[in-house]
DNA sequence: GCCAACGTTGGC
DNA sequence: GCCAACGTTGGC
């Protein structure tokens, strides 16, 4: 079982919305470093949910990965934000994923506070100048930001 | 295959 | 709203 952070600008999709509808779709992922680590994930893996572009950003809640990676149909409609207009039937390189609440954090762990967490070096987030929106996590790292998150 | 120009991300 | 950093595009 692998560990992820995906990132979610919660004015599209936060917490709130996944905790409400209980279930919901990763998609609309259009870069390929992401789309690579979408791949490998699992059902039953288990991933930090982080509100970026938001004031403060920060680790807001947990989900389960609760489908194998599938063809992201949204790239494929002309009215969907994440249309690509490269995209055909034949040849649909991005996936999506379905996904289940599981906690809400009693507050949101803030990225200034992620960044005084000791053991995170690693961390593809914290690292100068990186976009990535889907990242693994290390089950150490996991356990640090969990436990910090929670308390 | 290089690399300049452009577009996007995302913290600030 | 700014802009640094990065990814992508496309001319050569």
């Amino acid at each position: 079982m692998a560990y992820w952070l995906l990132k979610s600008e919660p004015d599209a999709f936060s917490i709130d919305d996944l905790q409400r509808l209980q279930q919901g779709v990763w998609d609309g992922v259009r870069n390929y470093q992401a789309r690579n680590f979408m791949r490998d994930m699992q059902p039953g893996d288990s991933f930090l949910f982080y509100h970026s572009s938001c004031q403060p950003p920060g680790l807001a809640g947990i989900g389960r990965i609760t489908s194998a990676p599938y063809p992201d149909r949204t790239a494929l409609d002309p009215n969907n934000p994440y249309h690509d207009a490269r995209a055909s039937e034949d040849r649909l390189p991005w996936v999506a994923v379905d996904v289940a609440f599981e906690e809400k954090f009693p507050r949101l762990f803030s990225l200034d506070q992620l960044r005084a967490l000791a053991g995170l070096e690693g961390l593809a987030l914290l690292q100068r100048g990186s976009r990535l929106s889907v990242m693994p996590v290390e089950p150490e790292q996991w356990q640090i930001m969990l436990a910090a998150a929670r308390s």
